[in-house]
DNA sequence: ACTAGTGGTCTACGATCATCGAACTTGGGA
DNA sequence: TCCCAAGTTCGATGATCGTAGACCACTAGT
């Protein structure tokens, strides 16, 4: 697998991403991003899954339009495409920043307190 | 079926929300109701499947909070529960309805016209 | 070049879902 | 009362999804 399929903005359909992220792991991994704000390596998150399900639910996310994966190396870089889906569907994801989670997960709140360290 | 089941305002999520709308013909359901702006009987709508299938889907919007249903005698009405979703979860019922169809189908667009005759 | 280890994909499987036909329930007339 | 109309429920089927074990690619170190 050497390039990875990633929609073009026009491309992004409401559907797909109301799929993409209807699913609580994946939304769960979606509000993590959002909440570090930045770049994250793929290992950095997901750590409370399989490695093959934490990548399904990135093909997702990445297919459906959400996030963006950039390849450097051995490793693989995840962000939100905040600009593009602010700009196709504006609120989407203050909708999911807002609707904060009930409770941090194990994984998610480690990947805090690392990017935070 | 003497009693249909909603859930309340605050027992509304957001990915189940997010699941309802996740299908094509449920996503258009909702864009119809928003565009008509007020209460629907059921058979107004849903004309382009089977009645069992439409029913399933008006289940699947009514049990995630998306819609509200009222029996009259024999007739059904359902309505968006425009308010309360805009009070737990705003933006989210304007992206629908922004996020415009790619083309109204044939049972929607006669919905519409019935509705302004 | 070989090996070890990290990082990610492929494949299979059980569960859920969408769809529809048919049978059932209920209410409103003729 | 008898029948139709409006919806729901049941059963079945084909498709899609989430999960995880097994497998593969690439890099670094020796």
């Amino acid at each position: 697998m050497r390039v990875l399929l990633h929609p073009a903005e026009h491309e992004i359909r409401l559907e797909n991403l109301f799929h993409a992220l209807s699913d609580p792991a994946r939304l769960e991994v979606v509000r993590t991003l959002i909440a570090l704000g930045s770049e994250q390596s793929c290992n950095s998150l997901g750590e409370a899954m399989a490695k093959s399900t934490f990548s399904h639910h990135l093909k997702v996310l990445r297919e459906s339009g959400v996030t963006r994966t950039r390849v450097a190396g051995t490793h693989r870089y995840v962000t939100v495409r905040s600009e593009e889906l602010n700009r196709r569907f504006p609120g989407l994801l203050d909708l999911v920043e807002r609707s904060g989670p009930p409770a941090l997960t194990d994984a998610a709140a480690a990947a805090l307190s690392a990017a935070r360290a």
